[in-house]
DNA sequence: GATGAATGAGCTTTCATTCAT
DNA sequence: AATGAATGAAAGCTCATTCAT
């Protein structure tokens, strides 16, 4: 018996929908292929959401929690930054290995069809659970003098396009090797960027 | 007199299409829309173009080829490693500030809509006149002594990321600064991020 | 009460496709036209049939089995052969006369647009259980030594050519007489037609 | 040089559309299609016709003239009417194998588009030179005392049916058996058919 | 005679959303 | 909660025909 509650349901669907988004892409994907997948009917769909868009937005705000909770979880620790970095890299590649569709629909659902999020995720509110993190980690690095205090979103747009780029190259099945092999490189290439100065000169 | 030939004409459609489907959407915006603001008519427009498709393939093709002429002047220069950096993220950011439907034209509609890029656009091959020119830039700083010889993808992730992610930032309207304000710190943190280890110590 | 089921409405729209196509052409008859002088939408036509060309199939199958049962019930009598034909012409005839839809369909629509037939109406798939019953009748007709054994195709093409361009005759109004008028003429030759050779001499 | 004449131009157009029209339909033959195969521009070929179905009715004009030539060849001959048929089985045959699209014409497009030839084709006034030569040859079998005086149409019905079958059933590959190895069968079928009593008993 | 760019109405088909059951 | 038939506006695309050159 064991009856599913309708905020199970909700995630449910959210789930499926994600899974459809970001293989197919968000105007390519209908009501009706989602309600499919699912075994339930169209109408009832609209139980839960009351619009595709809607139904959209509340799933980017469920990646956001996700990962900014992963994230929580790491600048919880007591790593250095550079380990955090590290960690904060492999989160990410092993989240786009594992679970593609979360940074697919990130990059591919959020990031491109912008008419779809203008009323509802207005600035960057619905990815607030993510970039509060990566501000904090980068605050926490800045604090300890571990990370130059430069503005927040050159280091930001760094972290973020560095990342987004190489899970799309990866996607694109561009990328030679698994994203797993990436990882020392470009912790090391974000490290150095954002890093203080070395003490002795510089070019 | 003076008329216009097919070939400008076709090149004023893509340049009409491009500004809409980059400000509007490649789904939101429809052959009408298009047509209507070339003061055309619809069946003429498929005299150029034989489908919605084929129009925005052959407008990412044009892109790559400005943004790549425009990397192949830089590239042709006697200018430092570090100036050449400084250079393309100026000229990324100008062309981002004067002319953004080109890159955000990149950004939203040519990686986020893959269907439509499938067939005709196999691997890199609409983009590939730009990404030679930062093939060649990256493989010349490495051959002069000046970049680290690492993979290319980690290289070129790092590169393009940064760059569109700062210029999507802006596009939200979430950076408190106009782009040139970070022209600085991007080079300078790219510029750390490939370069050679420094002489002396390194952590 | 007593709702209209799905198969009884699918039913109701292709009687409805057919006389439309029968008279106006396929092509000449748009899916608009159907959906408006069912009373529907078309985006709702389109719940029953995928396409314009999947509807016309189901169309002609509709027909072959509804002229092959006309037949089987003849097949099924001990009627003499040439009482056999009498029937079949007439009952041919009959169908043509009261509802000129369907011998139109088979003549204007099935046999001359093949493109829309090509795929899912391969062979004489579409037709079978009318061939079948013509089959059928001729076969016992030889078995009984009424008929003289020749080719199958040489008395089929005679039967359903003749009866069929006696149809376009009165469909072009050229015919001076209503169709019922020739039957017994056509009994007649077509009999002679096929019939063992007479006894004695012979031309 | 030898200039080609606007009439033979005329009919090279007449050719290079027949040849479309029956192989691919009407309505899927388009004036470019046929203007691209003649390597003519599209508006050239309005200054032979003045549309598309002017130019489907001229080329019935042409086909009825050409097939009414090969049958007043017949009539004229002094064969008897047996080896009349003959005759005309042969070459309506032999068009069929050789110049297939001249019969396929006849029967996909000018039986199937009535639409296309009501106005400027009443009746049989596009097919009359044809026509006029199969009642010829009927009138003389009766009054040569070979063919039963039975109502015109319902011998020319069998006679035009029966032939356009066996061509149809040819076109659809239905037929085990080239057309030429049925000439025999059908000769004897429809004369059987037509000719007078045999002198005895009778069924 | 010849060209082919241009027109624009009209086609088939799709799909988010509603609502009676 | 659940169903899915129904809606209808709008999309991409086609094509007979015209006409300036």
């Amino acid at each position: 018996m064991a009856r599913i509650s309708k905020e199970e349901k909700k995630i449910a669907i959210m789930l499926q929908a994600l899974k459809l988004f970001s293989k197919e892409g968000f105007y390519t994907t209908t009501i009706p292929d989602i309600a499919k997948a699912l075994g339930m009917s169209v109408g009832n769909l609209y139980n839960y959401f009351k619009s595709k868009d809607m139904l959209a937005q509340e799933i980017i705000k469920y990646i956001s929690s996700y990962l900014g909770n992963e994230l929580r979880k790491i600048n919880e620790t007591n790593l250095t930054t550079r380990e955090k970095i590290h960690r904060i890299v492999r989160i990410y590649f092993e989240t786009a290995q594992n679970e593609p569709e979360m940074i697919e629909y990130f990059l591919r659902v959020y990031l491109a069809n912008r008419e779809v999020f203008k009323e509802g995720c207005e600035g960057m509110i619905c990815v607030s659970d993510f970039v509060t993190e990566i501000m904090i980690f980068f605050e926490e690095g800045v604090r300890k003098g571990d990370l130059r205090d430069q503005d927040f979103f050159s280091a930001f747009g760094l972290f973020m396009g560095y990342l987004g780029g190489m899970v799309f190259l990866h996607g694109e099945k561009v990328l030679p090797e698994a994203l797993a092999f990436y990882i020392d490189d470009i912790t090391e290439n974000i490290y150095r960027a954002l890093k203080v100065e070395d003490k002795v000169h510089e070019d």
